[in-house]
DNA sequence: GCGTTATTTTGACAGTGTCAAGATGGCACG
DNA sequence: CGTGCCATCTTGACACTGTCAAAATAACGC
């Protein structure tokens, strides 16, 4: 009995992660619908509903497996940057990720789960561990040349805010130009440098 | 006979938009549909249709009036702090509009309409036009002030993207709390106005 | 008054998320 | 080796969505 064919998938679970983030990646995320993806599954529309409660939390586990992705890029920068001090690569790294990945971006940071939707216990979790290694690998390097009385946490909430507004910029198709983001990204760079002593 | 009664509405047009708009605050984007729309506006389901060639249509001209509202704003504070340069008090009026004005924010420079519908041409105008405003505007706030070889331009779009995403996050709900933002912004402003001579 | 035309209506269709109830079969226990 | 439990999956149904087609209505110019 081949494995498409019997009436006990096996592995549901995994499979319709990774065929949501397929669909995810070819329709975006107003093309994902669970019927969509029960039938590429090879499986009924409801049967998603014994291994993720709704829509909603399924889209959770997806914004947390991407915020697993980006975690080991944040981790390999700062800790590239430790070495030799470079905030401009570290943006441009963000960037990337956040443009090769637009929907997984929109999922991890967007209105959809966050507003709309209500995100799961767990992704709050992952989502604000991430960014608490973000806030701490940025530490050292602006440690000691920040005016005196500068909280580092709002320093690393204010600069991510520009990174982050920048993604959405872009992502939305506001900016459609990346050569625009780029020449902007560092524009920003720049601003917080100067502000460095 | 009544004004609700007649056969022919007589201004569907400007009841739609009225009516979207309080549809919008009171129940958000995702709760806006156009059935609900026409029961309001005491019409039936495909009576917007001759008003407004479908969802996305309507969907703009409401951006383009949230657009309209910014500009005055921005227009205001500008000239203000044309004999008291004060960007901080220019990022808060910005803050306020788009934190009070939520969806209509979203409906401005998310991507329910930049990527997922698409821009009416009429908003593409009007949205760019407010943004060179801005960047005219901001001018004369950090002529003389920057870095040589700076462009004022992208001065301008960095710290918009700034400001943008902190708005974001804070509409989106990523950040809960407003006393972070606004301790977040003024940051963000330090650290801009640090970086100017 | 009459016809053109703008406006509105009802009917229909495909698509969505999700609940309820029944069908299936793997797996532990007697 | 049976047997019953229960996770898993299915079919049926419901309310909702945007939008098209065709018919009905009335306002407005001639």
């Amino acid at each position: 009995m081949t494995q498409s064919a019997r009436y006990h998938h096996g592995d549901l679970h995994d499979t319709l992660l990774q065929e949501a983030n397929t669909l995810l990646n070819e329709q975006g995320i107003e093309g994902l619908s669970l019927r969509k993806l029960a039938e590429r599954a090879g499986v009924s529309r409801t049967a998603p509903y014994h291994h993720f409660r709704d829509k909603n939390a399924l889209l959770c586990a997806l914004a947390a497996q991407a915020f697993a992705q980006l975690d080991t890029i944040i981790e390999h920068q700062l800790e590239a940057a430790a070495s030799k001090p470079d905030i401009q690569a570290f943006v441009v790294e963000y960037l990337r990720f956040a443009t090769e990945n637009p929907e997984q971006y929109e999922l991890m940071f967007g209105r959809t789960l966050w507003k709309s939707g209500n995100p799961t216990d767990d992704l709050k979790a992952v989502a604000y561990r991430s960014f608490r290694r973000y806030a701490e690998g940025l530490q050292p390097l602006v440690k000691g040349r920040l005016p005196t009385g500068t909280d580092p946490l709002r320093v690393a909430q204010a600069s991510w805010a520009t990174i982050h507004g920048l993604c959405k910029l872009f992502i939305d198709g506001v900016y459609v130009n990346r050569d625009d983001m780029e020449a902007v990204s560092q524009q920003a760079v720049s601003l917080i440098m100067a502000a460095l002593k």
